[in-house]
DNA sequence: CGCAAAATGTTTGGGTTCAAACCAGTTTGC
DNA sequence: GCAAACTGGTTTGAACCCAAACATTTTGCG
């Protein structure tokens, strides 16, 4: 470990405020140089923003995700939508029960596999994911506001951080 | 409702890879152009990342940030650390329990109000918390690697995303 | 001063998520 | 063929997170 004390300054200290929280007190520290850092506060920011929208329907944020694939994919089966929506397994489960008992998505028997089935959107679940989408397209423009031009390479590198670490 | 019908292609479609989930078949349709879906999938996989590789030790993952702060900020007040790490200050409440338990942090009462109080590392928490910045370390050079040159436009991105949606 | 409003931390309730264990059905290897 | 390995989906257990409601204390304003 190295030891090499500097001599103190001796005026008012130069703060680096990229260097401090969004309240523009507290310091961060090397954590400002964390990736992993800034992406989970991105994310969460986001998630809350998005959450208030809807928060007034009865229609649950995590939706979104799941009847759109389904709408791109008829018939998807739920480990395939587990992969693509970024989600455990074990996790859909739950989800899409109630949102078979809500009458959004049918399950449809295979003829060749018993073990698993397809996910098909109802005319209800489409009714509902269209009004999640008017959410979703509010949100996102605000996004659009905030990023501006550099929209396609942010998704770029998130991309390319959610494969080349999976 | 359009129903403009075109021909079909004759030949083998040409599918835009870009619109694809990781697993080179899913369709996302336009979720592929929401910020918010990639900005969970890449947090949700840096998350897992940093999960895998810290999973033997007992240090929990979302340690980090609160002793990192702490550290750097020795004194604060829950509340403002709350705001620092980007989480609710109800979620805090366990956790600091948890570390005081640990004999990572120390509360210190103070003289003006008695309602909050300070936050400090002891030694045995300085040296959970250099375990811990070990891991992360090794964890964020390989999204250095997978980032490169990008990481200081990517930072300033997620950063404003987080201020100017807060 | 006196009291309403705001701030701080905790509790409670509900939702989300993952990993491991598990069962049932399918594929593989011999 | 048939046992072993694998795959798809569910259950279980635990952690994490937020928002609302709450008690305590401080602050601000008349």
């Amino acid at each position: 470990m190295k030891n090499d004390a500097q001599p103190l300054p001796e005026g008012p200290v130069e703060i680096d405020e990229t260097r401090l929280a969004a309240d523009g007190k507290t310091r961060l520290g090397v954590l400002e140089d964390y990736i992993g850092y800034h992406l989970r506060i991105a994310q969460a920011a986001s998630f809350r923003a998005f959450c208030q929208r809807t928060g007034r329907t009865d229609v649950k944020p995590g939706w979104l995700t799941l009847l759109m694939i389904i709408a791109e994919n008829p018939g998807i089966a739920p480990v395939a939508l587990s992969r693509a929506a970024g989600r455990d397994k074990s996790t859909l489960t739950p989800m899409l029960r109630d949102l078979i008992k809500r009458g959004y998505l049918v399950k449809e028997e295979r003829e060749n596999d018993r073990r698993s089935y397809g996910l098909s959107l109802t005319a209800e679940g489409r009714v509902g994911l269209a009004e999640l989408v008017d959410h979703a397209a509010a949100h996102d423009r605000e996004l659009d506001r905030i990023i501006g031009s550099m929209k396609p390479r942010l998704i770029k590198m998130l991309r390319k951080i959610a494969t080349d670490l999976g």
